[in-house]
DNA sequence: AGGTCTGTTACTGA
DNA sequence: ATCAGTAACAGACC
């Protein structure tokens, strides 16, 4: 149990990198970058030497699409970070920083502070674009509706999933259907809606539809009402940015007792991930 | 030592 | 072409 919970804090998914992003529109927006210097050849893929030739940049934009966050330059250069499943960012003061173990990209900016790029697993990505490209580019042009934005309706959903013959649980964590729903909160709307994860998604009725669209984005947005709440005081305990304490009702919690019913929380593989829920609260 | 865990893409086959 | 299922990636932790 223990090195699960420990390993869930570690796995960014929409809040988290939401939160994130927030972060470093704080620490750095309307800064200079003034150099970038990279300190791995590749992480999920090449980190491109044009990242290195960004210098002396005022940084004008932060946003996020899925898990990207989008840092925009004033020459209209875009650069895109993925946490993977084990990046972090955390500040530093330019004098005192010491290099450690899987620090991959030092972004240093404004007066000699840095924003490093840590990625034990190397999972996740760091690119730099033109910004008429981003929409486009490989990494966003077959993504799905944001969970927080306009498009993702209750229509959509349901529609959507009416096409879709795998388990409800494997569909929304699929990017074409909504982005950034992870393995955690895939379970946790769910549990939420109280809808079993092993019913097909085209089997789901109108209304469970309705109150699944409502459930991912109150469990969205209340982790990152959490996440938001300690980005007061950013250099947390371990001095990571967006990493917070946030309590399941659900995930990693096997044999637990439901919160609702006290039966056990059971656990399943669904599209080769652990699954979480309650076969008493959830119907399938 | 070998299993587990994760997000995303690539591959395979229907 | 599109969809669904599976393998792979890397490193930490037990």
């Amino acid at each position: 149990m223990q090195p699960l919970k420990k390993d869930i804090l570690n796995v960014p998914e929409l809040p988290e990198v939401e939160t994130v992003m927030r972060g470093l529109e704080k620490e750095m927006l309307g800064e200079t970058l003034h150099h970038v210097s990279v300190h791995a050849p590749k992480l999920r893929w090449e980190i491109p030497i044009s990242l290195k030739a960004l210098e002396n940049e005022k940084i004008i934009k932060f946003s996020r699409r899925s898990k990207y966050v989008l840092m925009e330059l004033e020459s209209a250069k875009v650069i895109l970070i993925h946490l993977g499943m084990s990046g972090k960012i955390l500040f530093s003061e330019g004098k005192s920083y010491i290099k450690q173990k899987h620090d991959h990209v030092l972004f240093y900016f404004g007066n000699k502070r840095i924003a490093v790029y840590n990625d034990a697993r190397r999972f996740g990505m760091v690119d730099v674009l033109e910004k008429g490209d981003v929409q486009d580019s490989f990494y966003l042009k077959s993504l799905g509706p944001e969970p927080l934005g306009g498009c993702f309706t209750k229509d959509y959903l349901y529609n959507t999933l009416q096409k879709s013959r795998v388990s409800i649980k494997v569909a929304i964590m699929q990017q074409k259907v909504v982005v950034g729903v992870g393995n955690i909160y895939a379970s946790e709307s769910l549990y939420a809606a109280k809808i079993h994860p092993k019913t097909l998604a085209c089997n789901l009725t109108r209304a469970q539809a309705e109150e699944l669209h409502t459930c991912i984005i109150q469990v969205l947005k209340n982790a990152i009402a959490a996440g938001g709440s300690t980005l007061k005081d950013y250099v947390q305990a371990d001095g990571a940015l967006g990493y917070f304490q946030h309590s399941f009702k659900v995930y990693g919690r096997e044999n637990e007792p439901c919160y609702h019913c006290k039966d056990e929380i059971k656990k399943v593989v669904l599209g080769q991930r652990s699954t979480f829920f309650c076969g008493k609260c959830q119907i399938q």
